[in-house]
DNA sequence: CCGAAAGTACGATGACTGTCAACCTTTGAT
DNA sequence: ATCAAAGGTTGACAGTCATCGTACTTTCGG
């Protein structure tokens, strides 16, 4: 919970209080595929990932774009390590906002297809 | 479960097989708030309602467009009867495809502010 | 048969947004 | 101090989408 020496930076992006969050913001967020395989990503490693740590087809730009929605729309915390950026998901407080929602959402992209496969 | 002697028109709008809604077509459809607003008041309803029977704040011709995207995203099920059109939540089938999420979405539009109200 | 009611279809339009390249900033190491 | 690595910022551009008005279709009632 301590970052040691590392933790020299102010560069701490703004990110919004829970009770601010809107639905539509989230939705807006999550609607985009790229933003929902970092979502994802996220919540399979278990661990903060840095933005050049996942595996993206879109530009660096791009996906710094990405990552600002996500964060903004209270999904994700991003916080420096060095020049790195880490990420991590807001889970505990989010599901207190909108309890079941990112599992529902995680568990429906993991689930393309369903029951019937291929027969 | 049964639509009885009303069931005389072949005027049936297209409906994707279950099997084949996707996550991106249904999270297209539930980002609008517009959308949104006729999930839940046919959630809350609880009967079939029919098009005119929705308060929305756009024209006719719109509506008709976003009832079209729930329908093709799999959400709602549409029939005639005489002139109206009707709507029906297809909860328990989209239930089993993507469990939890439609309940997390309808809840979480419910409850816009939390905890800390107005101040 | 005629008219009203309920929707649908069709463009057209304005706004938003995902995308990129180019350039700049910060950090850590040489 | 200098350089490379990691991102962020800033326009610019293209595609998509919500919106509307108008015209059309279908159904029901006189």
């Amino acid at each position: 919970m301590s970052y040691d020496g590392a933790m020299d930076t102010d560069r701490v992006p703004p990110h919004p209080d829970m009770r601010t969050i809107t639905l539509q913001r989230v939705l807006e967020a999550l609607v985009d595929p790229v933003r929902r395989s970092i979502v994802t990503q996220l919540c399979a490693a278990a661990t903060d990932v840095k933005c050049g740590g996942f595996d993206l087809p879109v530009s660096k730009s791009t996906a710094t774009h990405h990552f600002r929605i996500l964060r903004e729309a209270g999904l994700i915390r991003q916080y420096y390590v060095g020049t790195a950026r880490m990420n991590a998901l807001r889970r505990e407080e989010f599901e207190e906002v909108f309890p079941g929602l990112l599992d529902a959402v995680v568990a429906a992209d993991r689930a393309p297809v369903h029951g019937g496969a291929s027969r």
